[in-house]
DNA sequence: CGAACTATTGCATAATTTTGCACCGTGTTT
DNA sequence: AAACACGGTGCAAAATTATGCAATAGTTCG
């Protein structure tokens, strides 16, 4: 395997993973401003070959996303505001983290909430009892996460400390 | 809704579970068979509502599959080239934070490897489930610290985000 | 080194999927 | 009843994605 596909293979999961990609020439377009050689139909392969899958989604119309993610997927139409409150108490930011307070108890459901709508600028979260710690991606403006949380967690805006 | 589409759509789904639907004329057809008649273009339509997703296949090359399947069997093994059998999905940093997503219920074993290994950059590690925060010590190379999870973890070079 | 293979990729094209538009059927308002 | 609103669908075209083939780059073996 060329020293080249390789990058690029890892470039190529790195980016669906980061951004909202609806196509592949979207993702071409992301890897040639980082400087990679390529055409579609590369694209095509790589895909296949990383399992990427594109899933529907409702706000782009569609989405690729890698295989991992679509592990943990719960992809249950969750609306919130059926049912009822989340549990939520704040949120709060400091550097690359988010912090958010939940009633004791709910932080795992939040955590996993947030996993299963793959915020890519989220890398990773973790629930101790009534606290979630968000890792968010380094340079990504805390109003975009805000945003994506608000989907998920309607009122959370208000909360924000 | 129309009693035509709701029976399709359960149909779709039904069909999609049961068979490996490679293509959308594949599933046209097996609704035909049922007695449904639609065109493709509604197929597509239903596929969006349904947020049913299209992943690559090794066997088949492509594979509708629903989106609440995702969670359990299909995918939960995938191509060990690409991933690797120490249950880590992938490892992505900021700030002087590192972040390793596991499989379910491998967070505390990735952590405790990290932890037995003594790395001395890395000052502490938190596991939830699926996820390990590795905390690192400040000013240190992030490829000094892949370098020594590579160690532990041979293929986690292919899982950077 | 050179021949023989193998892997990778672009190009062109095929195959597949998505979508704009028009139309139809059903239910609702005036 | 006529006019209207709306969801659902087919048709055809646009858009997107997949792939056969040939050229090129990289590897292996004698």
């Amino acid at each position: 395997m060329s020293k080249n596909k390789i990058a690029r293979l890892f470039a190529v999961r790195r980016i669906v993973n980061k951004y909202v990609i609806a196509s592949q020439e979207e993702l071409l377009n992301k890897l040639q401003q980082e400087g990679f050689k390529a055409t579609q139909a590369t694209l095509s392969r790589d895909i296949k070959e990383l399992k990427i899958a594109k899933v529907p989604n409702p706000e782009t119309g569609y989405q690729y996303v890698n295989p991992e993610a679509l592990e943990n997927a719960t992809f249950k139409n969750f609306d919130p505001s059926v049912v009822g409150g989340t549990g939520i108490r704040s949120l709060a930011y400091s550097g690359s983290l988010a912090v958010i307070k939940t009633q004791p108890g709910y932080a795992s459901v939040a955590a996993s909430l947030v996993d299963s709508n793959h915020v890519g600028d989220i890398i990773g979260t973790l629930a101790g009892d009534d606290t979630v710690l968000l890792v968010i991606r380094e340079g990504v403006d805390r109003e975009f996460i805000t945003n994506r949380l608000a989907v998920i967690f309607p009122d959370i805006r208000n909360l924000l400390l």
